[in-house]
DNA sequence: ACCGTCGGTAACCGTTAGGTAACCGGCGCT
DNA sequence: AGCGCCGGTTACCTAACGGTTACCGACGGT
């Protein structure tokens, strides 16, 4: 997950950011508004935290210009200004969240969290070269080619997409689908057979790699 | 927008829920644990406002109980309890907002309604293909000819509708339709044949599709 | 009391999914 | 080279699932 962070305050900025770094959040960092404006044109972020009281151009202004140009980024406004007049103004805005400092990193971290989770979930879907899966659909397409497939192939696929490009361990896998049973490799082995037959068909790129003693990955050869 | 209250104060219960329908939101109301998760389990709500110190079951076990059964509705805490580890175990319990009282109801107001707003508003009228549903009027019509459709199986026609064209699963509608009892497959399976014949009738496309293994969705194939 | 409707149970059946086993081929190790 | 492990591939078998039909009891209106 990768937010922008707009934050006069240079000290405070890089407690925080060093703090999200560590739960494994990205942080761009911008020290006032014209730079996280810069920063919000060129790059999609998953969320956005915004100081109100900064130089040149203040938070209110550049979440109502982020609103203005269609970007519904999920904004949480991060600041001192604690009357009921700013919150509401902040809303007004456009804003999903605002918290005032002093903040414990710790709430900044799940509200940060929810925000970019929302998001994922409102998409709920996953592609990769010419596949794609609608998750919430409970649909997948191989091409212009909708494929249908059974239940544990389907769970397994999407445990890879979800953890995609990285790789998924036998054990990992197992534990997702068969929750409190002794690993049979056997099962499984074939699973990812089955799989690989139903979605990297002749003609298309593999998509489905088994990474020998290690495990598996859903990724681009 | 239709929320779900749930607050033991019946007091502060009542001055918030007037406000907020002042505000054009409308409020069901719980007086406890027991009662939201019964609430829950029959309607469907925009956003749910749980208090956290309930009689019955408390806030964090309602939340709990929601997301275990894969509903993703909205859900705010709001609460006197205001240190940071039960912010953070509200968060955990798969909460989107939390907030403390007391409160300003306009602060209220404008989180519920920014959690309100991911979602799209209740309609009221749904149509797909050939197949228009009034739902408030409790009407159903396929092509040009109205069906008449009996207690239950209309009940399923409006749950699909509503996640439409996404995918629900057996418990779900178990869930919705028989609440707190154990899954029975076999009246769901003749529920879902008969609302099928009833909706897709020869000549129509067919829009009642079954996933083997995963649930049904009202679709276009 | 009669009848029609509705919803639940049971039984049947074709299909499919997923597990097991057996075989094969490659790679790395000694 | 030879062996053994790991993973790919084929074949087969059974249980589970979903569609379908038939039947039955409850309920409500006439």
């Amino acid at each position: 997950m990768l937010i922008l962070m707009a934050e006069d305050q240079a000290d405070l900025a890089e407690l925080t950011i060093d703090y999200l770094q560590d739960e494994a959040i990205e942080c761009d960092y911008a020290c006032d508004g014209n730079m996280a404006m810069n920063l919000l044109s060129v790059n999609q972020y998953d969320v956005v935290v915004l100081d109100v009281n900064m130089p040149k151009t203040d938070g209110f202004a550049v979440c109502r210009w982020l609103r203005a140009k269609q970007d519904d980024t999920p904004v949480l406004f991060l600041t001192a200004r604690d009357t009921l007049d700013d919150k509401l103004l902040g809303f007004d805005c456009g804003a999903q969240d605002y918290l005032c400092k002093p903040f414990e990193p710790q709430e900044l971290l799940a509200r940060v969290k929810v925000l970019g989770n929302g998001r994922q979930a409102r998409a709920k879907r996953f592609s990769l070269d010419n596949l794609k899966i609608e998750i919430s659909e409970h649909r997948l397409y191989r091409g212009e080619k909708e494929i249908q497939l059974p239940p544990t192939q389907w769970q397994l696929l999407v445990l890879l997409a979800q953890h995609s490009p990285n790789l998924v361990s036998k054990a990992q896998i197992a534990e997702a689908l068969w929750p409190a049973q002794e690993v049979n490799d056997d099962r499984l082995k074939m699973l990812i057979f089955r799989l690989r037959n139903a979605i990297d068909t002749p003609g298309n790129r593999p998509l489905v790699h088994t990474i020998r003693g290690a495990g598996v990955a859903l990724r681009n050869p």
